[in-house]
DNA sequence: CGCCAGATTGAGGACGCTCAATTCTGGTGG
DNA sequence: CCACCAGAATTGAGCGTCCTCAATCTGGCG
């Protein structure tokens, strides 16, 4: 599960990146930590003095208003390390949540500045990792401000399905650990609309989701649909 | 003008770290570009070799939707290096636009790089500036997908107040340099509805907004209606 | 079997959009 | 000095999307 998780992790980081043997060799030390749904990974406010790498499950980053109405700002899947971030900035100003169960490697600060320190190349590929996070934050605030439900719904699916692609599962379906409120919170609706949205795609036959799955019966339908393009996740390798 | 930008934007690494004298002494070189109002600073795709401080104006990153629908994801002011984060990820896939006329400095990616390389600390303070972008970003998701149009309205004005006072106006009143259908295009909303938000904070007394300058009549009452808590703009400097 | 979380469906209403006309403003050239 | 113009701000009317507030249904589990 460790083992697993930091590899995932570092092809996550290769990928834009080259890597001599020693830096792919630098695995940080890490505690493995369970979750169950809908707990507090990391709350806010607190001083943290670990990032999070997710091994299994799906973890959310998110905010409040005052008034209490949740928006989450990313979600996190296994091999992605979640507040990387707070190794330069610990003071937590969005908390992370665990969706459905989840099991997390805590990696201390301390080992990744150590890391970053030593090595030219992971401390450029930190701080990219970072900044893919933000561009996925702007791509985000375009589908949250500026598509219709269903369409928001199709490009977040897309994205997902990219995403869970990388790490091993099918693109054409995928275990999805989240539920129809979580999608809400995602995507700046409420669990009713969204239930609404999915019915839609799936009455276009682009997509099925029973039992915790979404299938997509149409990749090119629900891409065409969502106006999804990946160059933002910048899957492709650099220069 | 140039001399003038790079100590606001030293200012603001410095807020969240310790330089020593050496590190404050790294001024890279820069080149001076003056942009007229809605002028491309960086396009969609390039692949850019300098990264861009603003020097005067304000400067909107942006993306669009396949039918041409634009929403910001970031707005920059004097000080700011918009996408410092290209430094490390060159392929533009959120292209800088100025708002007004706009004056920016263009700094080559091989002096950040190599003064990344040169002081530790340096390094540190690029990576946390682009970390703490993504979280203002975060902060802009919450406002556009859960606040109505006037508390969104709100925070956004309540944002660009404190982040103009960081950089020597007045946070009552300091000259706003964005048309109502660029703030539409910050917050989501049509310029229309952007007007009419205008209307209802003004008649509740909280601004006014004239020639391009905003007055804020009542800051604990716009701060109140937007539910604006600046923890996310991470001022205060850490450790 | 009862309970609970999540999914689903319905009805009504609010918020923000669309489309269009009008006014205001600052800048330009005659 | 004024006429003209373009861009921005403002206002109005009608409509659509999405929300709110229920009620009901489903499947898993003790």
């Amino acid at each position: 599960m460790r083992d697993r998780a930091f590899e995932l992790w570092l092809n996550r980081l290769e990928r834009r990146a080259r890597f001599s043997a020693s830096d792919r060799s630098i695995i940080p030390p890490g505690y493995v930590r369970d979750f169950g749904p809908g707990r507090d990974v990391v709350k806010m406010g607190e001083k943290t003095s670990h990032s999070c790498l997710i091994a299994a499950g799906v973890v959310a980053r998110f905010g409040k208003t005052a008034d209490g109405v949740r928006q989450f700002s990313a979600l996190y899947l296994p091999g992605d390390m979640g507040d990387l971030h707070s190794a330069v900035l610990p003071r937590v100003t969005a908390p992370l949540q665990a969706t459905g169960a989840a099991t997390i490697i805590a990696v201390p600060h301390a080992a990744l500045i150590a890391a970053a320190e030593t090595s030219e190349t992971l401390a450029r590929a930190f701080w990219r990792d970072c900044v893919i996070d933000a561009q996925i934050a702007a791509e985000w605030m375009l589908n949250i401000a500026r598509r219709k439900a269903s369409g928001r719904l199709a490009h977040l699916l897309c994205e997902l399905a990219v995403r869970y692609e990388l790490i091993g599962a099918a693109r054409r379906s995928f275990p999805l650990e989240l539920t129809q409120t979580h999608l809400a919170d995602a995507l700046g609706l409420t669990s009713v609309h969204v239930n609404r949205s999915v019915r839609v795609l799936r009455e276009e036959g682009l997509i099925t989701f029973r039992d915790r799955v979404i299938t997509i019966c149409d990749w090119e339908g629900l891409r065409h649909r969502a106006g999804f393009e990946p160059g933002y996740l910048h899957l492709e390798a650099i220069e």
